[in-house]
DNA sequence: TATTTTTTTGACAACTTGTCATTTATCGAC
DNA sequence: GTCGATAAATGACAAGTTGTCAAAAAAATA
């Protein structure tokens, strides 16, 4: 079953070196300098044989995010085994969230032009269903760690208000502040030096307002941030210190 | 100063025509039915003239959003002077945007198009500094609402916060929220049958987490809606109304 | 009316994406 | 090994894009 051929696994690997002149591509000259004639041209391989990969520059595009999906997915499930309260791993959940962004920026923002405008509707049902399945993933586990706060009691969801009420109130918060961010808005000088850390204070506030406990008030926020990042992403904060430090 | 020859009054009222064209085409096709060609062919000019009113296509994305803006920063000001306190006032401003995109879904996505991927690039700085100013200016709403709050002390910020930290705060939850709601994920069928109402409880738990009174449980958020549905937005919730129950 | 200035035009170059008949390589049978 | 059948790779091509620019047309001015 998962014995391949040769030639499937040279395929494969050919995919894979496509994506990455693709992913080198973007990273150079932005997403208009992607094309698949270039994409030919340094694979050493013909415009047809590309084709054969993908079936559109759309399905590149696709492939790049789906690739990077398993990094977000990954992270993800690491934030949600950290070893605290529910509401510690809800916060862990947001630090992944904006580490997997600004370590894969160029992924990130590929997400968006996916997202956005005319792409959607070029991509086949494969690609779409792989997409959903990852997302569905990843609302599982966060729906997972509500629920452990629900039961343990440390959360008490104020009348009217659903888990998933919560999931999207906090996603799209996230996801928000992190695509703010990807816009070219000089934040330090409107007074906004660290976007992300106005966001975790935010949320704190939005999670002591649904009364999770412990509340912050009980809890030092930046305290159990240098926690997450010492135990559950000590790898990722490393290189987040160097990438912010060579800018 | 303000007098235009006739010309110059004929110049704009074809820019104008060109753009009714652009949304038309984005409207019916997607971004991608966009062409500087066809709005050659629409408009009855040549392509020459086209580029006469903008040096490129990205230009022309910019000239719908910034036409938009204008829209949105009415919308804002008149949620900013609700007759209420100033924590109503914020709703107000979460609600407006909403309806903002919510009745010009196509304006809002065309944003989101300009600033992801390589249509940054392209603009030239003039249009750039208006799309700024008037960002500016929508931030400057907020900002002076918070300020209210807590001139009248209903709003005591938490130690290390900023008003900025709200403003943004705030700002990333309902941009992200109605983001996510712009791609395709069938949210009724995740049990989110109203992703704005969802964002709408989970703010009102992050402003009762700051502590800016009347908390939510000495108020029904949901009487405030209507109130200010019926006070400020009369009209744009009776099109809000048709265009849900038309589709 | 004649001349200068401005505006408009569409053919063009240079680039896309995606297709498909043709060529080339691979593989199993003998 | 050789041959024929099957699979894969190729690049010329059609059809589309954006953006330019010399020449034509229109408008303004003398």
């Amino acid at each position: 079953m998962t014995k391949l051929t040769r030639k499937q696994r040279e395929i494969l690997q050919r995919r894979d070196l496509m994506l990455d002149i693709a992913e080198q591509l973007i990273a150079d000259g932005g997403h208009q300098a992607l094309s698949m004639d270039r994409i030919a041209e340094l694979s050493e391989y013909s415009k047809g044989t590309v084709y054969q990969h993908f079936p559109n520059k759309e399905e590149v595009l696709i492939a790049i995010c789906l690739r990077s999906m398993a990094v977000l997915g990954d992270l993800f499930e690491r934030a949600s085994a950290f070893n605290g309260t529910s509401r510690e791993r809800m916060t862990a959940i947001g630090i992944a969230h904006a580490l997997y962004a600004k370590l894969n920026p160029l992924q990130f923002s590929t997400i968006q032009v996916i997202k956005s405008g005319s792409v959607r509707e070029k991509i086949c049902n494969a690609s779409n269903d792989a997409h959903v399945e990852v997302e569905q993933r990843i609302i599982g586990l966060i729906v997972g760690i509500i629920q452990d706060g629900t039961q343990s009691g440390d959360l008490v969801l104020p009348p009217g208000m659903t888990p998933l009420d919560v999931v999207f109130g906090v996603w799209a918060s996230s996801y928000g502040a992190l695509v703010l961010q990807t816009y070219d808005i000089d934040f330090d000088e409107i007074g906004l030096p660290d976007p992300t850390a106005s966001m975790m204070r935010v949320m704190q506030c939005t999670l002591d307002g649904m009364g999770w406990k412990p509340l912050s008030s009980d809890n030092d926020p930046l305290l159990l941030k240098e926690r997450i990042y010492a135990e559950v992403f000590p790898d990722e904060h490393k290189q987040l210190l160097a990438l912010s430090s060579s800018r």
